[in-house]
This record gives C-alpha cells, sequence and structure tokens, in this order.
DNA sequence: CAGCGGCGGTTACAAAACGTTACAGCGTCT
DNA sequence: AGACGCTGTAACGTTTTGTAACCGCCGCTG
C-alpha cells in the first residue's frame, strides 16, 4: 500500500518532533502542527489519512478539535489524553475519536493503535464487516487480529502474549535476520543491554509450543550466530 | 410540521400521567415509561424526537440511560433533575442532554424547554440511522439497545448492567486491544487509578457467564498482558 | 587435539501481572 | 427494617516474564 500521511497535533514541541521522527521512521509521511490554526492550514492543502490529536491544546480545545474534524468527514482521530483530566472530557470522546490513548504512553503503543485505526478504516469502506489478518505457514494457521495460532485442522495453540507478539513478529517479516534488538524493541518496546537474554528466552518457549503441535516445526525458527533469528516458512496470506 | 412524540420517563406514577396529559393537550403524541428497560421496550417499536428523562429512577440509573441514549444516536434528550442533587451530577449533564430542569417546575416552563430543544434539533443533521443494532458472534446474539444477550437457539444470558456494557465495549471494538482505561471510561464514565482492578473483576465474572452459557467461549475475552484485553470473536451485524 | 572463550539453549527462581474469591457498602425492592 | 443483588476493594492463588545461572556447542589457538 502506498505511504500513509500522518497529522501530528500537539503543542508541546519536544513532544511533537520526537514523535515525528519516529513515526517517520517508521514509514509515514508526517505533518506537524501545534495547534488548531495550524491544523487547519495544512488541511487546506494536504489530506493526512489520520489525525494525532492532543486533548489539551493552546487555544481551541481538542475536543472541539475533534468535533469538527468528525463533522466535516471521515478522517480517523486518535486523541492524546492527560491521565487524570476530567473524566467529562474524556466521555467525551465516545462520540468522536476512533481511539485514544493516555499519556505517558509507549510510541510503539501508538504505532499498534494508529495501524489498527488505519486497518479499520480501511475496511470501513467497502464493509462494514471488517477482515482481520490471517496467515498460512508450514501447516499453521494464525490470526493476526484475533491473536490465534493453529494446526490447519484445527487444534489451537495456546501462546502468551510475550509470545505471541515475539510470533507476530516473524510472521511480517518471515526469511530475514531480526536481531535481538529489533525484536526486543517490537515486543516490549524496550531497547536491550549488552547481555539482554530475554528474547533468547522468548523464542526458546515459542520453539518449544510450535513442536509440541508439530515435531516438523523444528527448524521454523533458525538461530543466525551473532544476528539473531530468522523465520523460515514460507507465509502466505490468505 | 407533523406531529411530534416525545418519550416521557419518569418513575413517579403521579407526575407522568399529569405530565403525559398536559403534553399530550399541547398537541404532542407520548409515550411514557416507568424505567429505563420499559423505555427500552419503546425505543424497539417507537421513533420519538425528544426523550424527557428523570435523572432519579429506580433500577438504571438517568445519567447511564443518558449515556446510552446518546452513544446510540442524535436523539435529543431533556433530563428533569431533583433541586438540590448533587452539583456534579447536574454537570455531567451538561454533556449528555441537550437541556434540563430542576423539579419543581412549571409545565408551562417544560414545554418552552422542550419546544427549544426540538427548534434546535432539526436544524442539527438529519437523524442517523436509529434501528436496533441487533449483532451476532460465536453463537450468540445481542441487541445492544434491548440490553441483551442469548444462544443463538434461545436461552437468554443473564448479565448486570456493568457486565453487558463492557460486553457492548467489546462488540463496538471486536478484534481491538482495549486498555482498562478505556474500558473504565466507557463503561464506568471515570478513569482509572494506577491499581484500579475493577475491570478485571468485571472481564472476570463476564468470562464466567459466557463459558457457562458455551464452553467453547472461553477464548473470546483475550489477556494482553501489560495492555488490557481483547475480544476475539467475528462480529456480524445483523 | 586439548583447552578456551564466546555464544546460545535451557532451566530455576523471583517479581510482576493477572484471575478469582470473599466481603463490605450501597441502593433497591418487599 | 430486612433481604437481596450489584459493584468495588482487598486478599490470595496462578500464570507469565525477566534475570541469572548452568550447560553444551562451536570455532579458534597454542
Amino acid at each position: 500500500m502506498a505511504q500513509r500521511t500522518l497529522l501530528l497535533v500537539e503543542d508541546d514541541r519536544e513532544i511533537r518532533s520526537l514523535l515525528a521522527d519516529f513515526l517517520g521512521r517508521e514509514g509515514y509521511g508526517v505533518l506537524a502542527a501545534e495547534d488548531g490554526a495550524a491544523m487547519d492550514r495544512l488541511l487546506a492543502t494536504a489530506r493526512p489519512d489520520l489525525v494525532v490529536l492532543d486533548l489539551m491544546l493552546p487555544g481551541e480545545d481538542g475536543l472541539s478539535i475533534c468535533r469538527r474534524l468528525r463533522a466535516r468527514g471521515g478522517l480517523p482521530i486518535l486523541m492524546l489524553t492527560a491521565k487524570g483530566d476530567d473524566v467529562d472530557r474524556i466521555v467525551g470522546l465516545e462520540m468522536g475519536a476512533d481511539d485514544y490513548l493516555a499519556k505517558p504512553f509507549n510510541p510503539r503503543e501508538l504505532l499498534a493503535r494508529i495501524r489498527a485505526v488505519l486497518r479499520r478504516a480501511d475496511g470501513a469502506m467497502p464493509q462494514p464487516q471488517f477482515q482481520s489478518r490471517r496467515v498460512a505457514f508450514a501447516g499453521f494457521v494464525a490470526d493476526l487480529d484475533a491473536r490465534s495460532v493453529g494446526r490447519a485442522e484445527g487444534e489451537a495453540l495456546d501462546l502468551t502474549s510475550a509470545e505471541f507478539e515475539l510470533l507476530a513478529c516473524f510472521l511480517e517479516r518471515p526469511k530475514r535476520v531480526l536481531s535481538r534488538d529489533q525484536l526486543l524493541d517490537w515486543t516490549r518496546g524496550r531497547s536491550a543491554d549488552p547481555f539482554d537474554r530475554t528474547i533468547d528466552v522468548s523464542v526458546s518457549r515459542l520453539r518449544r509450543k510450535l513442536v509440541a503441535a508439530a515435531p516438523e516445526a523444528a527448524l521454523l525458527i533458525k538461530t543466525v550466530r551473532n544476528g539473531g533469528y530468522l523465520f523460515a516458512a514460507d507465509v502466505r496470506t490468505l
């Protein structure tokens, strides 16, 4: 799919540039505005796919902006709220935003929610019914949205959250060497100290469960010495 | 303009019939309900132009009803409150209701406000779809307006209102990770302290009832560690 | 070829997150 | 007033996760 553009409305300069950088590195086009007026100027010429909107802004309030955008058309909105804000403001979100996230948040979490909202917005056009991302690999079937994995014939695997996130990383990037650093960042949203063995242990546990379900799965996750891990199976999206 | 219909929700029989008579003489069609459940039954078949809602009701609270109506669409709401009620509740009304009136009041005053709200509502959007929102998932059927859930074959589940609100959240946003924070906001209208386990307990109770009705429902609500919960089933709107 | 050091697999354990139960407060109904 | 049901809090049991430790494998070196 073509590059998606996000419009970031956030008054704090530091947070704004931090997020803009981060989202830019993740492959999004990023427009940034510091308040409602700046946002309007950008919207006059640009057509973003999603707006990330801080609730507390100087000048026009985030909630008010949200209502305006909503009235104007189907532009998806993701709200950022400060924890401990007045409850009633948050309640107002029910009607306006597609999702929201309480500060302080992990950038990875924001990314995940942006992806989810965009996917939904795409799916919303053709049908009200949302199509989830399902894949097949090595006799297994996984549903990345329902967070389930099972053998093609039926029996489901019982994976923990960490195991599933790890597998999801592999399924999204098969046949590539993924460093422990990358995997840690993607699954836990943190970066590794030199002697972090967290990923090794998770891989070990994941391998065990895969093999328990299908002995031939032993070679699915290959170890690359000094490099990381690699998912060896063909992954077919369904 | 054609005759307008009002839906009056008021538990006190005397006030109810008094107002119904009065408003009827003024040319309105009047439906009357004594509580939230009765209101739901009427709304299943009728489409009033405005709801006059008493704040203090037996069973489901007026404020909760207000939130529900509001989430459901653009049905104008006029609240009746007892004088001396907690101020914060009244403040809360500002978000949900289009207007409010403190008891005791002059019926003429009520009439004036009804006219004002209706006039304003006419200017606003044409009413969005206003039908019963029914969905099917995993062998269950739920009616989000009637607030009922049951197995497809028939037997109904007996959910408390907290449980139902929680389920409704999930049904409206399937296959998405919902944080405890969001769920608390959406179901109770408040935000969470760091160590609030309320949602965990509600999820536990809801799971138990779902599983009691259908053992295979065990995996419906998935836990996402450090993230919240996720509803894994396909939700089909009927 | 034995010894060695780096690396990764695995296990054991403690801490954190979650599930569940018990109970007390609240409001409602009788 | 008393019984009842619902909800939130607290306490306790269970699962999951990160850390540390131990072990074996591999390639290298002397």
